[in-house]
DNA sequence: GCAAAAGTGTTACCCATACACCCATGT
DNA sequence: ACATGGGTGTATGGGTAACACTTTTGC
């Protein structure tokens, strides 16, 4: 429904009284994740203000009344990142977090979004907050609020998202290495991966890659030079690359 | 981020004054699903008012000042179907949907969930609609505002949660046969599948269902009489139960 | 030459598919 | 008897896992 309660519930009087309740703020919060140095990394604000001054927070903002939550999403992440047109982002709705006391001083509810980004820029210490910075996933560092759950949730989720779905070419630059997109997967699910058998599933998809005809780039300064790729129009993959080995896990 | 955004954002007098915006109005909608006959149908009620009266809507309403969007929904189920405690209820968040346009009225944000029951009760006529009815999923019928949208996501959503949940068990009483777990697949994906390859599949997942000893039970009158199941413990589902025969489905 | 990283080949095994077949019940 | 739905068995093929091996670069 949209205002439909309103209407039938008894408050017919007050149907279009905009302020007949408790008003809720809207806003959006930023998992945005990307992979620097063959880790995991997280971008963080630190907070200037109580409450949890001193904490890193996820960056995010208010949804402003003419745009939708997507809108503000990406608005918010140009102004923390300041890069407005950043090549490769996916940006995608996580879910919402609404409990009523997650924030003490007002009733906000948060409609949270997992961004990847490939190659991370450095962020400006934007508009809204003390600090921004990228952070190592794993770190013992509580965020403020529910940030941490939030945090957890968009990791779980493009962990997820990596077996069916050709997510992980959102994590690498416009033209990558199949050693790169392995990459990828290892960081994120943590797992090592068999190369031949991977570079053969990846290769078999089609749609998921497509080689760059001249291309080719040393990766480390010592070995062979890889071929380069870029990311195909597909979006989703079948079959999928199931993380390895996960038995004893029924629940 | 939560009510970090007033805080830095020039508007630091204001930070606190809750009514400094529009304010948004929060609400739920439910795409709340069901198998009955064979058949995949939905819960609509009947809308009495404009705008679109006399069109068909998802059931929802308002959240209230102290309840999550969770809280909210299940509420709103109970209102609606009358029954507050639905033995098998799955209630799941799908995504928030926010147009800053999607009500003609205010602005409405809403939290869309997904619910599966199983063996529908009719639902009464509640508090809010002027109707309420199980409708087949398959018909001519444009829902009100955004909410043809939010259900073909609910289903599209369902359809891939089975490949790789044990979600299927929600739109089952709590004994149920294998061949009904099989139509809960047949009727959400639109595809037959093989019985006896679906036989072992699901018993070979561990925790998926659990054999009720000394059940069976006569299922279409005629027929050997089919030994019954419990869903088990498990929720996910490893390997998948993929969906057959989507080749050529590159995006 | 050696280490490191890319790339190829091969084999065994698991599992899904497809289909044939038997069992129990109502009419 | 026969239709209907439950349940078992089995052969075949594709895909994955595991690992050996070759190629190309820098040191």
């Amino acid at each position: 429904m949209t205002a439909k309660g309103v209407v039938n519930m008894a408050f017919d009087k007050a149907s279009y009284d905009k302020y007949a309740y408790e008003p809720f703020a809207v806003t959006v919060d930023l998992a945005v994740l990307t992979i620097r140095d063959g880790a995991l990394q997280v971008l963080l604000v630190e907070r200037g203000q109580e409450p949890y001054a001193g904490h890193w927070a996820l960056p995010g903002g208010f949804v402003e009344p003419d745009e939708s939550a997507e809108t503000a999403a990406g608005r918010e992440l140009a102004e923390e990142t300041g890069l407005s047109d950043v090549t490769g982002l996916h940006l995608e709705q996580l879910r919402t977090y609404s409990e009523p006391d997650r924030d003490p001083r007002m009733r906000v509810v948060s409609v949270a979004f997992t961004a990847l980004l490939p190659d991370a820029p450095e962020p400006h210490a934007g508009s809204d907050a003390a600090r921004a910075s990228w952070l190592p996933y794993h770190a013992d560092r509580p965020l403020a609020f529910d940030h941490d759950r939030i945090l957890a949730d968009a990791h779980e989720r493009v962990g997820a998202k990596l077996e069916y779905s050709c997510l992980a070419t959102a994590f690498c630059p416009p033209e990558f290495t199949l050693g790169e997109l392995q990459q990828v997967y290892e960081t994120v699910w943590g797992t090592p991966l068999d190369r031949p058998n991977f570079r053969r599933k990846v290769l078999a998809t089609p749609g998921f890659v497509e080689p760059v005809p001249g291309g080719a780039r040393l990766t480390g300064g010592r070995g062979k030079p890889a071929a380069l790729y870029r990311a195909g129009q597909a979006t989703a993959l079948h079959p999928p690359l199931l993380r390895p080995s996960r038995e004893g896990r029924p629940a």
